[in-house]
DNA sequence: TCATTAACACGGG
DNA sequence: CCCGTGTTAATGA
């Protein structure tokens, strides 16, 4: 059976995506103080140095989570997808903290905005929300510290080839839309490194090339 | 040895 | 013509 999601409401969307994670009550309070956006490809939703005033909460899509060194050359930390949540904003309740990473969507994604306000009232009332939130500090520290062990223990090649799979399995598809210029800013590296690692990859069979277009051959979700 | 930067050629839209 | 890609040469870590 197909449902089109486009045609509920927000509670009914919530209610489809995460009645087995909250409370109803829960459900009917994050929809009743929350705001339900639907973002374009490509958006920035948080910048470093930000102040921090919403969590967001996925829907459908997916974000990629960069950091930024000081001269502003990016680097991708890890994917947010459908029932995720950034950690970053996880400690900043009723604090006018800032953001110290940078949000990008990746593809059109629906995205809950909850002010940070409520988190506070929400950890001590409902025990789901606290099992929520502790289970994305820890979704979120294995997956840095998945980063810091690619970077400091893989050469480029596996990286490169480890970031496309990591992307399709986002996507949930095989063909990815990118620029090897845009692969060489997420990895930050340089777009001749990039296309030499890419020709490799695509003899080797791991990957086919188009323009604008890469297929990630080996892929299943 | 491998990454980066700069520079150039080629081809498609 | 502009952009994405392939390649080389020089330099650095």
């Amino acid at each position: 059976m197909k449902t089109n999601l486009s045609e509920l409401n927000c509670l009914e969307r919530l209610q489809d995506r995460f009645q087995y994670l909250f409370e109803a009550e829960l459900v009917k309070e994050i929809c009743d103080c929350s705001d339900l956006k639907h973002i374009p490809e490509d958006t920035e939703l948080m910048h470093i140095g930000q102040t921090i005033t919403h969590m967001p909460l996925i829907i459908s899509g997916s974000i990629k989570v960069m950091t930024e060194d000081d001269k502003g050359e990016e680097l991708l930390l890890y994917y947010l997808e459908l029932g995720d949540t950034c950690a970053m904003t996880l400690n900043c309740c009723s604090k006018a903290a800032k953001s110290i990473i940078a949000a990008i969507t990746e593809e059109p994604s629906e995205i809950l905005f909850i002010p940070v306000d409520k988190m506070e009232e929400w950890m001590i009332k409902y025990s789901s929300w606290r099992n929520f939130v502790m289970d994305s500090y820890n979704t979120r520290l294995n997956e840095m510290l998945e980063a810091i062990d690619n970077l400091a223990f893989h050469n480029m090649e596996e990286r490169l080839t480890k970031y496309l799979r990591d992307r399709a399995m986002v996507m949930h598809k095989g063909e990815l839309k990118t620029t090897h210029y845009q692969i060489a800013n997420d990895l930050h590296s340089s777009r001749v490194v990039i296309s030499r690692h890419m020709k490799k990859l695509e003899q080797e069979g791991v990957i086919k090339q188009h323009r604008n277009l890469v297929e990630v051959l080996e892929f299943q979700s």
